[in-house]
RNA sequence: GUCCCCAUCGUCUAGUGGUUAGGACACCGGCCUUUCAAGCCGGCGACACGGGUUCGAGUCCCGUUGGGGAUGCCA
């Protein structure tokens, strides 16, 4: 059995987005389950909208989410001499002819035939003249049959395909002598020996076309596989205009690849009751049964409960690297390893769906100056909480050890003194006055993460609040 | 207009003629508790509609409705 070979064929016209990173990941996995390869190839021919740094990005994506592509990667601009010598065989084997109508008689006719309740094909005006080279300007068209089923057994959606009377015959050639996109996607694909071609629904009338340059090509045609889209909260397709939903987005705001990762191969695919799968999972287990027909809306909430969870499995080291940026730009500069900051990300991973929300949950470790919590100042920072945080202090003070379990200890001492209040009542004040919000991890943990220097002097900074309040009013 | 496709909880889905229609996220409630989370337990919640076929349809067929995609000398 011949050895299976998929390919992502991105064209570089901007970053990559969910249904493209989706489609990679898809060849990646059916290739890498099927111990094939997966190729990459770049659709630059359309030189107009083609740039580069899109090239780049695009590249900078399939890298971040892990999806490695063997070989090197096909240009499909330095093809062209391929495509066009392609082209001409076509013309010398009768499956394609030139066709010199101009764009506005072509539109003109069309607009005629769907007035008329055609389909709107182009009307093979050219197709039987046999023109020659030398009858200037023209494009060339493929001759598609004039009737019967352009067919084929899609590996998702089953028996598809057109009736021929549907269908005009389409250009594959413009008329300056450049390939069009059908042409050299079916050229590529055989050349590179691609055995199952995995893309987006929204190809399936490519498809068709293609399957006919594959047999008038005289080759065999790979496995088709069509991907449902991927829709946005309005049912519509996926558009970069319309939708936030380039991968480096999600990179930038706080995800992790891995999320990403399990997120997508979820949208549209899956494998009975399970929700978690690691790239190793998929590359694994991915199979196109379990690819289902109807299209999917993406729900980030799913995202964020993913995202949570990978985070809680990362190491340490692992969490520290990719929180650092982000933690930075909270504090404004760069922030130095320690083991009180390790601590404090531990505790942190339960209580964040992003590494951007973890930076922000961490800020009062990050920065000097406390911002407060107006609402939290007026509720905590009483005058009742005085003789509590005056106490306190003054025990915590005492100390000769600053760990969780001595603060308990205190907290546990001021309490039963202050007439055995609730820990809460204690706490609260001392957690606003520490981290200027009424949320954070155990107060003891956050007291020691802290340390003895920054939180007396915060709570003796939560003391002057409350007697500037008590005085003011 | 024409062609193609799709249709199970709000969302992602399991389901391949006989199920109390299952799971996950979200939501709601409870437990835990020094706050917020996390965790645990529980709850709400779906087969678009109408015809067939069948002893029996979420599952098969037809139609309706709704939605999407394609109709480029873009990819």
């Amino acid at each position: 059995m011949d050895s299976v070979r998929t390919r992502f064929a991105p064209s570089p016209t901007g970053f990559l987005h969910l249904g493209s990173a989706r489609t990679a990941l898809f060849n990646w996995a059916y290739a890498r389950s099927q111990g094939g390869e997966f190729l990459l190839r770049i659709e630059d021919t359309d030189l107009d909208r083609s740039q580069e740094e899109y090239e780049l990005a695009v590249i900078e994506g399939m890298e971040w989410l892990g999806l490695d592509w063997d070989g090197e990667i096909v240009r499909q601009s330095e093809r062209r001499a391929r495509h066009i010598e392609a082209t001409q065989t076509l013309l010398d084997t009768g499956h394609a002819y030139r066709c010199q109508c101009s764009r506005e008689s072509v539109e003109e006719r069309k607009k005629r035939d769907v007035a008329a309740g055609g389909p709107g094909t182009y009307d093979g005006r050219c197709r039987d003249l046999e023109l020659g080279p030398d009858c200037g300007e023209h494009t060339v068209r493929l001759k598609l049959p004039l009737e019967g089923l352009i067919g084929w057994e899609d590996s998702v959606f089953g028996s598809s395909g057109q009736d021929a009377s549907q269908l005009g015959d389409a250009i594959i050639q413009r008329s300056d002598g450049t390939p069009l996109y059908n042409l050299a996607v079916v050229v590529d694909d055989i050349d590179m020996q691609i055995t199952h071609v995995i893309r987006g629904a929204d190809h399936q009338a490519n498809s068709v076309l293609q399957m006919a340059l594959y047999d008038a090509l005289g080759a065999p045609r790979p496995v088709m596989a069509h991907v449902p889209l991927i829709v946005d909260g309005a049912g519509k397709k996926l558009s970069k205009r319309r939708n936030n939903v380039s991968v480096q987005q999600f990179r930038e705001e706080g995800y992790l690849h891995e999320a990403l990762d399990n997120w997508i191969v979820r949208l549209g695919w899956s494998q009975g009751d399970n929700e978690i799968f690691t790239l190793e999972d998929i590359g694994r287990v991915f199979s196109l049964e379990g690819v289902g027909r109807s299209p999917a809306q993406a729900d980030i909430a799913k995202l964020d409960w993913l995202n949570q969870h990978y985070i809680k499995s990362l190491t340490s080291d692992d969490l520290f690297e990719r929180v650092r940026p982000h933690l930075e730009r909270v504090a404004g500069g760069p922030v130095e390893d320690s083991p009180s900051l390790r601590r404090l990300l531990d505790l942190l991973r339960e209580r964040s769906s992003t590494l951007v929300e973890m930076a922000e949950l961490a800020r009062w470790q990050l920065q000097d100056e406390l911002e407060y919590d107006e609402k939290a100042v007026k509720k905590h920072l009483r005058p009742v909480a005085l003789p509590l945080l005056e106490s306190l202090l003054t025990a915590m003070q005492a100390l000769p050890e600053w760990n969780e379990t001595a603060l308990a200890t205190v907290f546990d001492e001021v309490a039963e003194a202050q007439g055995g209040i609730k820990l809460g009542k204690l706490a609260q004040p001392v957690r606003v006055a520490v981290t200027g919000g009424p949320n954070s991890p155990g107060i003891f943990e956050t007291l020691e993460v802290l340390g003895r220097e920054t939180s007396v002097r915060r709570i003796e900074q939560g003391i002057a609040i409350v007697r500037e309040r008590s005085e003011s009013t």
